[in-house]
DNA sequence: GAGTTTGAAACT
DNA sequence: CAGTTTCAAACTC
């Protein structure tokens, strides 16, 4: 459905477009005109779409900001990745219209990535309606105007074209945008209408934007970060394709504050223009999306300036974009050049070897391209390309960084946002979408929540456990920011802080030199530093090579190694539209931990246990003995989480009373039994853990794109599912739901022996194994898990047909 | 801070 | 795949 119309609608809003004197004025600006942009795009979009949501919404909380980000990414990203990767050569090209969709998503792992922001972003504006369309294109216009003058209208005006036919391949993808986009479409009619005279929302717009060029530029530097500032630089400056310094100069921009503030970065202009142009569409794109994607990359942004202030006082590298910067530069200026601090920690091995490659080549190109290698070997990797460039940069610290930055957030971080968020709420819906972390803006959010209400929306559950993700992101932050003498402080510390604690990884390895999984710092995904009280530690940039071999043979033998272990389903849920799950989501019983725990002693109720440490409930994938997990015992299957919570309580009550916490086991037991096979089919969010957690935990493999992408957990999961359509994320889920436990599960759910089983019930828990052959035929008395399972039957299919 | 416990990771 | 060993975190004193 979504091609075809997307088609049309595309030529509508185009021509639309065209009609509209703005356009016109902008195409008499831009020597290029626009071009529609090719349906293979939409192929992209679509997967990069699917992709993306269910990546984003399964995972993490975070996910959904995540999945934004990545749409904000995309929007951005689009000018990056074409700057970067092929993009590089689009925006670089701006003479030769180098937008070439098509171009783009050639690269296909660039296209993953480049395609889920582009897709996200070119989805608003092509979903939307044509109007939505329409009002999006024409403020892109403005803001292209606006935004740069240097790059002069031009530019922006073929890149919009660009944006406007790639959006409207992509449009069909991003269905759940659309809606938001018409609403935005409203506002954004109005912008155009104000359009000329706004020059000043421009520059929030700009501003928007460059918060998504931010956001796209930490990426960036997450990718450079190896290098440091010098892998900035020269990625910036050098091999930097037009969107690659976008994003850098915003980085930058951002790290120094801009402060200088000049707008230096003329060579930009028409690479920078065509960036900024991208990155406006991007925006424009998705007015009230992108403005929260732009809070969000402003809040990461934030962060990552915290963070990287905290780790580094390290300066950035050099400014590339001061063009960018300057319309942005107020809200930038607060960022400091933390960059780096950022990049030390969160590095991306795999990103690194991007670095390398990159260095060779286009810069953003190259490391797209081994994320495509890589990922290359699988189909479906493309997408979690995405993912993982987002994820290690954003996810881990992103994400956490976000939260982080959130509630660590400078004041100024504060005033930033806040004015961000000032200028999205200009923006009606739109800014209403931002999820703009807690921080000062809780009000705003609360009332852009409201409005958004999604699962975005839902931001972190920074305070519960966002398992790795939280955990690392905060441990970037906290790495950096306390430099706590003693591991064992700063770890309890973060304790105290909140399970985000557990984000600072602060290794003490004495015999593995931080060489394997037992080193957090190296299972995280970054470097160790200072802090960290490790011995011979070969995990440090100066040991890139080894590190990234090591990475490589670890991975070989699970790719899943060094995904997220915890499995986040609210955003999942959110897209499914159940409301009620997506509040369970929110519970940290959502999610689920990917492999599940084999406690014996602990009873899962100390940080032994890597569910609870994650703050997630046992899963069916758990073999642990004597669970007692205060987020969710194994049998709570996680689905219906708030119910089986409640039954846990109730049954850990009972237990405390004196009743027998085997009976009620047992029957949590089935329950789990049962809302394992339901949970994955009924609702979203049931089947979205069980299925996320299914298709890692139980077939492992799947998803090497992700282990390329290393340290992006969260991403990875998130990337697993992208894989599949754009829309379709969730469909994937339920396709591999149903491919391995779905199809399974009627079967598995009454004859199997369990739902789990099929993902892992396996012998642990004998006992659970046998409940479940009875548990839908047999018993079920109570539990939802009945419920779950038949809905969830029926749900399944009902799902996608909703998309 | 040292020692013990614990369970994941790695190895066989 | 199962069992054992290694390892480092978590915990206790």
């Amino acid at each position: 459905m979504d091609t075809p119309e997307k088609a049309t609608q595309i030529a509508t809003p185009l021509s639309k477009f065209e009609d509209s004197p703005v356009f016109n004025y902008i195409n008499s600006l831009s020597p290029i005109k626009p071009v529609k942009s090719i349906p293979i795009t939409q192929t992209f979009n679509s997967l990069n779409f699917s992709s993306l949501p269910s990546i984003f919404t399964s995972p993490h909380v975070i996910a959904h900001r995540e999945t934004r980000f990545l749409k904000r990414n995309n929007c951005s990203d689009p000018s990056k990745a074409g700057s970067c990767s092929e993009n590089g050569n689009k925006v670089c090209t701006d003479d030769g219209v180098a937008m070439d969709a098509s171009q783009l998503y050639d690269n296909s792992a660039q296209l993953q990535e480049n395609f889920d922001t582009g897709v996200s972003i070119e989805e608003d504006s092509v979903e939307p309606s044509s109007d939505s369309k329409f009002v999006i294109e024409l403020p892109r216009a403005l803001k292209y105007d606006c935004g740069s003058p240097g790059c002069s209208s031009t530019p922006c005006s073929v890149i919009e074209a660009n944006y406007v036919s790639e959006q409207a391949g992509t449009s069909a993808s991003v269905v759940p945008f659309v809606e938001k986009d018409s609403e935005n479409g409203s506002f954004e009619d109005e912008v155009h209408l104000q359009g000329a005279s706004q020059i000043g929302q421009k520059k929030e717009e700009v501003g928007c934007d460059w918060e998504s060029l931010i956001s796209d530029a930490q990426d960036l530097l997450i990718f450079h970060y190896p290098n440091e500032s010098e892998a900035f630089k020269g990625l910036i400056q050098k091999s930097m394709d037009p969107g690659a310094r976008f994003c850098t100069s915003l980085v930058t921009q951002f790290s120094q504050n801009d402060l200088s503030g000049e707008p230096e970065l003329q060579m930009v202009d028409s690479v920078g223009c065509s960036q900024q142009h991208e990155m406006m569409e991007g925006r424009s794109a998705q007015p009230g999306e992108t403005s929260e994607l732009k809070e969000i990359n402003e809040i990461e942004d934030n962060l990552a300036n915290d963070d990287l202030n905290n780790c580094l006082t390290g300066n950035p590298s050099e400014d590339v974009g001061d063009e960018v910067g300057v319309c942005v530069q107020d809200a930038f200026k607060r960022v400091p050049t933390l960059h780096r601090g950022m990049l030390r920690r969160c590095l991306d091995f795999e990103r690194v070897a991007r670095r390398k490659n990159l260095n060779d080549g286009s810069n953003c190109s190259s490391i797209i391209l081994q994320s495509n290698d890589k990922i290359a070997s699988e189909d479906n990797q493309l997408v979690p390309l995405i993912p993982n460039s987002d994820s290690p940069r954003c996810i881990l610290p992103g994400i956490g960084l976000h939260l982080n930055a959130l509630t660590l957030a400078s004041q100024d971080n504060k005033n930033f946002k806040l004015e961000i968020f000032s200028r999205q709420l200009s923006f009606p819906t739109s800014t209403a979408s931002i999820h703009s972390p807690e921080s000062g803006q809780e009000p705003v959010q609360e009332s852009l929540t409201s409005a958004a209400a999604e699962g975005d929306m839902v931001p972190v559950d920074d305070g519960v456990p966002l398992a790795e993700d939280a955990s690392q992101t905060s441990s970037y932050l906290v790495g950096e920011e306390s430099n706590l003498n003693s591991p064992k402080k700063k770890r309890r510390r973060m304790e105290l802080a909140g399970e985000s604690e557990s984000a600072c990884k602060r290794c003490n390895c004495k015999k593995s030199k931080c060489l394997k999984l037992y080193c957090e710092c190296f299972a995280a995904g970054v470097y160790c530093i200072e802090p960290c009280s490790c011995q011979d530690c070969f995990n440090k940039p100066i040991h890139e090579d080894t590190v990234l071999a090591t990475r490589k043979q670890i991975e070989s033998r699970n790719p899943l190694a060094f995904a997220p272990k915890v499995i986040r389903n609210s955003d999942s849920v959110p897209e499914h539209g159940l409301p009620l799950q997506d509040e369970s989501s929110k519970t940290p019983a959502s999610a689920r931990h990917k492999r599940g725990c084999n406690c014996k002693k602990s009873s899962c109720l100390k940080k032994y246990c890597e569910c609870y440490q994650g703050g997630v409930g046992c899963s069916i994938n758990c073999r642990c003995e004597g669970c007692k997990n205060t987020f969710g015992r194994k049998d709570g299957s996680a689905i219906i989480e708030t119910e089986a919570e409640q039954e846990e309580e109730e049954s850990e009550m009972c237990e405390k009373s004196g009743v027998d916490p085997i009976l009620q086991r047992t029957e949590i037991s089935n329950n789990e039994e049962q809302n394992p096979g339901s949970a994955l089919p009924t609702t979203p969010l049931q089947f979205s853990r069980p299925l996320v957690q299914l298709p890692f935990s139980s077939k492992f493999k799947p998803p090497r794109s992700l282990l390329s992408i290393g340290s992006s957990n969260a991403f990875y999961t998130g990337l697993n599912y992208g894989k599949p359509s754009i829309l379709r994320s969730q469909p994937k889920f339920e396709k591999r739901l149903q491919t391995a436990p779905e199809e399974e599960m009627p079967e598995i759910l009454r004859g199997n022996s369990s739902p789990g089983s099929g993902v892992k019930t396996v012998s642990p828990n004998s006992k659970r194994v046998s409940p479940p052959n009875n548990v839908l035929g047999s018993s079920p008395s109570r539990r939802s898990g009945r419920k779950l399972i038949l809905q969830s039957i029926p749900s399944f299919p009902s799902l996608t047909p909703q998309h």
